[in-house]
DNA sequence: CACATTCTCTGACATAGATCAGACAATGCA
DNA sequence: TGCATTGTCTGATCTATGTCAGAGAATGTG
């Protein structure tokens, strides 16, 4: 593990050192770092002060001073958000438009440099090599967190599960016909209602159910499609087992529906056996439960 | 192509805007982003207020009031060189080596929590992958040139390349019995000398005779240990054949020693033929031609 | 020895960035 | 309608950082 962990640190160093100082020298272009952030965040089709401010970490008096400076130098145009007078919407000017593609080439340009002292298999591999640490980065910052199920996140996470379910499903899924979910259920003590977030969104979403001496019942488990492959399901799984675990459940449920493929290999893979339906959920296709052994929980 | 630079973008802005936010939250413990690092770069041995100010990049007014603010915390002690008063040498204190040691951990930690939320496999993927992402970041940082070859970069190398070539060759090397090699067939515009630098250190050398009408000799090819393994070889290979068949040559050969066996094998993939020997360098044992082809070059 | 050079330190000044308090207008809600 | 909230802007202040000029001590060189 120490290896690892002194990997890591090196990648850190040389990455944030070279990679960095590298960007911030290049694509400032005169201006000061924040200013020249601000240009790149508010994008072609412009954005709303508040999220600028929210999306770069600034006071709003830093914001505020900051876009001045951009529109005094005729780069950004600032008016009021069509509805609510109080929001401003900041837009690029065309000469605003045009130093962002100048930035634009920059970046592109730094990044040719980077690969170009490299031969074509030496590029591949980097360029391989970066997606994978991307990816697992990403992954590494997927947050698991107990939520209360009428959280806005938590909402908006069973939404998009029945949408999905809806979708692969030919026949309309119906949460009220089958067992009952209803929030009590997945609040403590009686169960446990956890959201995956990445950057402050929801990606994810999963929920147990434990009634004392009772088999726990694992249910609305949902990954969202832009974090598929960062292994959140089993994440979400082993998070809703240790909770279940720990509160005296000795037995694991749940049911899935036969699309969901991957899923269900992924309890296979981790000690579930299928068994017979325990319950009529309509839209379950298949059963299973899984014996927990106290001694190494 | 633009795909590969997109992905490198992706990366950059990643990897810049994550790691290194996260790393100076972490670790500055209260004192400014400069002081940390002036405290992590003295290190346990202590370290020439001069070598700091360079490896930092600070101007002498900044690194004096960082090191004063250390001094006034308990945490660092200045003390004159010895040998030469005019320089100081900055020394950890016990304060200051304690807080060097809680830096340490505490940049464990963070890397600790990079992985943590990982499978196994997970970890060991990235750790493999930032490995990658390091090395071809490193061999593109490598910058090659064109310097005199009685620069103190060149004249390093080339005292390395013959500590080398006597490390391995049972007989010793006596660069005046071979074939001539003064420093004036190295300038133009009779050939070339070229250095590689991996953050201004010299890393690897190569030379090359190009005299009109004659074929193209290339020489002094060498790369240090702490640069192995990154393509380096054929980099300057490269650069000192292009530079030959722009002068005008032809016909480029090389002689080379048994045990570089590396090299031979990078010969023989770049278009070299082994050939009867054509000179009588005594440590040579292997002679390789390459006919170029005016139309492709 | 006279003089240039090297290294460090100090003063002076400018900009970038963070933070707080408060003003003001638009909006939402009871 | 009255009042709280939201979003923006301005003023004030502080720290961090970057830059320049010059002082002063130690050292090297002719």
């Amino acid at each position: 593990m120490q290896e690892m962990i002194t990997q890591v640190r090196r990648f850190n160093r040389l990455v944030t050192r070279r990679v960095g100082a590298l960007d911030e020298r290049y694509l400032t272009r005169g201006r000061s770092l924040g200013a020249a952030r601000m240009l790149w965040e508010i994008g072609a089709r412009g954005e709303e002060v508040r999220r600028l401010r929210a999306r770069l970490g600034l006071d709003s008096g830093r914001a505020s001073r900051l876009l001045r400076g951009l529109e005094a130098d005729g780069l950004v145009e600032l008016r009021p958000a069509d509805g609510d007078a109080r929001v401003r919407v900041a837009h690029l000017t065309a000469r605003g438009r045009s130093e962002h593609a100048v930035l634009d080439r920059l970046s592109d340009d730094l990044a040719r440099g980077t690969l170009a002292p490299l031969s074509a298999r030496q590029r591949q591999r980097l360029v391989t090599a970066m997606a994978e640490v991307e990816r697992l980065l990403t992954a590494s910052a997927v947050t698991i967190e107990t939520t209360d199920p009428e959280h806005p996140d938590a909402r908006q996470c069973l939404r998009a599960y029945l949408d999905e379910l809806n979708a692969r499903s030919p026949t309309p899924y119906d949460p009220a016909a089958g067992v009952s979910a209803e929030p009590h259920e997945f609040r403590a003590p009686l169960g446990a209602f956890v959201v995956a977030r990445l950057g402050g969104e929801a990606v994810g979403c999963g929920a147990v159910k434990h009634p004392p001496r009772r088999p726990a019942e694992i249910k609305r488990m949902w990954v969202s499609d832009r974090a598929r492959g960062l292994g959140l399901g089993r994440r979400l799984l082993e998070t809703l087992e240790t909770t279940a675990i720990a509160s005296g459940a000795t037995r694991l449920r749940l049911e899935t529906n036969r699309t969901l493929t991957e899923a269900i290999g992924r309890y296979r893979s981790t000690g579930y056996e299928e068994v017979a339906p325990f319950n009529h959920e309509p839209f379950a296709d298949h059963w299973f439960e899984k014996v927990v052994d106290r001694s190494t929980a």
